[in-house]
DNA sequence: CAGAAGTTCATGCAAATGCATGAAACTACC
DNA sequence: GGTAGTTTCATGCATTTGCATGAACTTCTG
């Protein structure tokens, strides 16, 4: 068991996405969304368009309320449209409109130059694929008595409640 | 330019930190406190258990409202307090009460145990130090026209407006 | 020292979030 | 086929968040 270095490491993982995603945001590279609607966006992009909600969900930074109202603003703001699944009339499919698939491309390609900007500047492209493969093994479902369903992974962070303080 | 290398860089990065905070959400590390507000708990006490809240803020995950009421909260529950900085009437210095300080140490040697179960599970301890060191020279502060104050980075993940959409 | 400018924290308010729950649709079992 | 159970999404509600702003205090300038 080495706390001594697993400990460290989890930090400076934690505080280097912190750090980097805070960069991302005051360049706003993701405007005129905020980060969570590109997440949406950019999720969809990449299941060709469109997705059931509940298929959605697992690999968001939210929760499926959350989702259900985020997908209401940019249906309404032309960037998403809502279908009924056919063969499953409780099921709701999510698709990009062609407005929505135009400015994710926008967006993802300006967000794409300046993550390599900001890598570029202080690591090889060597220590980038190691870091790539490290980052990777993090996520090997192998583990843990829990997890099992995780593939594509996502993004969150969450929290609890109470039971003593 | 070697966006072939960053993006997939930065998206592993960022979901790993994203699958590991949640794998510790849902294991409870952090219970009876949500992550931000152990967040606190841990920053404070890294500053020695004290410290004035324009200090803390650019620690944390959260904007300085958001941190004047969590503190709110965290007083009355009674694991930390407010003081007036003396010499600055306008200042207030946070500082944990015993109960908040063991109340920290508690919740933070499990979560330091979590974190090793975790980590040890899929990265050598080679591994590990190399995923440090990268991470660390991620959060270098050389770079960017923006950031020159940084020096011991911690939380978030924000947000921004529209503008067109 | 007086007034302007800057800093630091708190508060009003609208928006977003999560939890618990509800409604609608599908599935399983008798 | 009908009813119980499950799945999927939406909604009520309380909480939390951030932005804009305000109040209190300090510092700077002449």
């Amino acid at each position: 068991m080495s706390a001594r270095t697993a400990a460290p490491a989890w930090e400076a993982l934690f505080r280097a996405q912190v750090h980097l995603m805070r960069h991302f945001e005051e360049a706003k590279d993701f405007a005129p969304l905020t980060s969570r609607e590109y997440d949406v966006l950019f999720t969809l992009a990449r299941c060709g368009g469109a997705a059931r909600m509940r298929d959605l969900v697992p690999h968001l930074l939210m929760s499926q309320p959350s989702l259900s109202r985020m997908v209401d603003r940019l249906a309404s703001d032309g960037v998403l449209e809502r279908r009924i699944a056919d063969g499953d009339g409780r099921g709701v499919i999510v698709a990009l409109t062609d407005r929505g698939a135009e400015l994710q491309r926008r967006v993802g390609r300006r967000h794409v130059r300046s993550i390599s900007s900001r890598l570029d500047a202080v690591l090889t492209e060597d220590e980038q694929v190691e870091l790539r493969r490290l980052c990777a093994k993090l996520q090997d479902p192998e583990t843990g008595p829990d997890d099992a369903r995780h593939a594509g992974e996502t993004r969150r962070a969450g929290s609890q409640k109470e039971e003593e303080r």
